[in-house]
Order: C-alpha cells, then structure tokens, then sequence
DNA sequence: GAAAGAGGTGAAAATTATTTCACATGTTCA
DNA sequence: TGAACATGTGAAATAATTTTCACCTCTTTC
C-alpha cells in the first residue's frame, strides 16, 4: 500500500503570481533557503509587505507554496518534505580518540583526534551510535585476525562486566590501545591476542593499569 | 588544469562544536533551509542565545560555517557559493556491487546491492568520490595483508593501466571478485596474493576473463 | 597564579520579519 | 451591476531573531 499524497491540482497561477513563484523558485535554488517577504518584493518591485503576503497567501493557497506561520522565511515548495533525496538521520560522526589521555578514562573524549563518519550498518546491534569510539589499535597482536597496527576500531563502549569471553574488545594497557580478546576466568581480565608473537596478558578486574574501553564492532584501514 | 578550491584549512573542532556543525547540517538536510540561533538552542539543550551565538562564531572562525549578519537564519555552509549544486557536504554514500553481475564489467553498477556511507577520510586523493565502489573480498587471498574473505573493499575505478607496480588492486576473475598485489611485467598482469596458501596468476591483459575494477583505498570490516 | 579559551545563564536592546488594518484601482464573471 | 478576486500603497502592531552586556565555571597554558 503506497501512501500517494493527493495529487493536488495546481491550479492556474496569474502572471503575477507566477513571477513570485519564480522568484521564489531562483532564490532558494541560488541561496539555498526561502527569501523574506520583503526580498520577494524587492525582487519584484513592490514596496508593500502587504502586496507580497497576498500574492504569497494566493500561491500556497493554489498548491504552490507552504508556509509557517510567523516564522522568518517560512516557506517552502509544496511537495518539498517527499524529497528522496533527504536524509533524516545522517550517519553517525564518531570522536577518534588518541591515545595521550589515556591516564583517566572518564576523560577519554576530551581531547579529540577529529570525527569520522561511519555508516550505521558497521554499527551493528548499536542503540546509540553517537556514543560508539574510534581509536588506532596500538600494536599488531591480532595480526592472525586481520587487525594491524593503526587500524581504526570502531568501539561500543562497554565495562568489561558486559563483555562476553571471546569478544574482541579495546583495552588501554598503560599508554597504548590494544586490541584483544578477552575473557574472564578465574576472578580476572586475560587478554588474548592472536599472534604467536605477542603473548597472553592477565589483570586483575580493577587494576587501573588497564582499563576496557569496550567492544570492537568494526575496524577500517586506509591501505 | 585542475580547478582545486582553496585549501582552507579547517581546523579541529570541539566535541560540541562538532554537535553544532552536525545538528546545523543535519537541519539543512532536513529542511533545507539553516535554522535559527533558537532552533540550534533547543537541538542541543541550551537555553542561551548567546551561547549558541558564540559556538556558530566558532564554526565560523574555524572555517566551516559562513554567517551574514543581522539577517534570519543567516547561515550558510562555507563553500556553498563556490559550487552552488553541492547540497551539502554530507560523506558519499558509496554502492556495494554483488559478485553476480560480474560477466558484463561495463554493467557493474547495475544490480545495486546496497549503499555505504564512507567517511572522505578514507578515500585519499580520491576527486569524484561518488564514483567510488564498494565490494566484498572473494577469498582469503589477502590475508597476509590482513584482508580477509567478506572484507568490505573501497574501491577506486581505474584501468589497469592507471595502477602502478605493487598496489592492491580488486579484481574480477570469473565469477569472483578478489584483492591482489598488480604487477604489469613483460606485457602479462601478474595478480600475487599474500598468503602462502594461494598462488600468483597471471593473464594476458585483454584476457576477458579477468577484468581490473580499480585500486583498493581501504577496506572496512565488520566483526 | 594570571591569562586565555570553551561553554554557559539571563536579560535587555536592536533589527528584521510577519501580520493586520484601512484604503485604493482595476478586472472578471454570473 | 454587484460580488469576488487580483494587485497595490503605507503605516502600525506584533512576533521572531540576532546582538550585546555583565557575569559565571571550568580547564588548559604559560
């Protein structure tokens, strides 16, 4: 079932009013956004707020225009709000954070590396996009799972409590943002990477020398 | 001669200015015209005009917004003049291609499976980023390289002939798509994996059987 | 420890825009 | 030949919007 906006017959406009609907039509594809009702009557070479407003009032009436009450260039073409080509949610622009404030976690988005816009499908299962992370895996201790160096992980932040074993999650060792599995057992964190050059790395829960930021959903690399 | 518009160095944004400059884009979008100082008050939680007016001067400042004093809604994306049918500067939305129109390379865009929004950082020196693909890696052939089978690839079109020696080229080898070192060598392209488990092919150039999509500028996963 | 910057409140002032009023002059149409 | 409509002028009233002030709290930087 399509939901067909009435075909709404547009009726004939008077030159006059067709002037203004050009007018207005010029304006916003040249400006980019609706003219005043004086700037309509400069353009045509009328000196009475009034004179436009009526014009103004018979367009909308004819199925050209939409208006807002009282708002300052509050009109719009008819038809504007079926637009395909409007987004209403634009992606996400998620924060980089850099690896240099790394001491207070709580501080983590303070000091931005700059914003990333990542399509929400690389977001899976995320309820609010806005709160996920990007950072640069610090070393390449999950080489056997395709994640380098300087790769860009997407993170959903997350305790370790939310964690499940196995997940790939960020953790901030000392100064450096690995990427790892991690599971718990035995009353504490392991950090499992997946090279045989790097080695398996145990805290204990609330050891301050490394904090989970949460868990990796995506990752992206510019070759 | 290229026409490159001055590089206007933008500088980096707070977190909230960042949230402005979103929101005012997001309203554009959406409405196609700015909105008021007000408007941007209530979208982000402050009550202050002044407040909003003094982060919409910051973006101003930092070279992302332009702003025509005293008038309504007198804001504009910076830019927007220079090249008035840019709608706005939102991240292209790149097509994924599907492996199953892979006979006719000349109708690659044709079976659309899907759109991905792809942050212009990851597409460097790219100049139409719309022209851009997006396709999946066929096998594991990469994996050296940490490029797996099912790795998203951000594809630039290009000739082989336009590939230099060396770069990760995508590749479409019968009915699969695979990333792969090109090399151009005593008139044979040689297509070299980086894993031990798969061998170099090579083909004639013109061979129909293997047709060169671009080079690979990144690649995006999702764990 | 002073200065500078980010981000904010709240209120008043200045500007800009829209709306409404009274009053015109035509045209069109039943 | 009215009634209804289109097009105007000009002024005043109202509402929306931007600007400016004074003042506040943090945090970073030198």
């Amino acid at each position: 079932m399509q939901k067909r906006p009435a075909p709404r017959e547009k009726k004939r406009l008077t030159p006059r009013q067709n002037d203004t609907f050009e007018f207005i039509r010029g304006y916003m594809r040249k400006h980019r956004k609706p003219p005043t009702l004086r700037e309509i009557g400069e353009g045509l070479g009328i000196r009475s707020g009034n004179a436009v407003s009526k014009l103004v009032e018979a367009l909308v009436r004819k199925g050209y225009l939409e208006r807002e009450p009282n708002a300052a260039r509050g009109l719009r073409l008819a038809g504007a709000e079926e637009d395909p080509f409007r987004l209403d949610d634009a992606p996400p622009n998620l924060l980089i954070i850099s690896r240099t404030n790394s001491r207070e976690p709580e501080r983590l988005r303070e000091r931005p590396g700059g914003y990333l816009t990542v399509d929400p499908r690389l977001l899976p299962g995320v309820r609010h996009p806005d709160r996920c992370l990007i950072a640069r895996a610090g070393d390449d201790g999950m080489n056997g799972d395709g994640i380098h160096k300087g790769d860009l992980l997407v993170i959903e932040e997350a305790s370790w409590k939310d964690l499940r074993n196995g997940e790939v999650a960020a953790c901030l060792v000392g100064e450096m943002l690995y990427a790892r599995r991690i599971f718990f057992l035995n009353d504490r964190l392991h950090l499992r990477p997946a090279d045989r050059h790097y080695t398996e790395e145990t805290f204990a829960p609330e050891d301050p020398g490394c904090y989970v930021v949460g868990r990796v959903l995506s990752i992206m690399r510019r070759l």
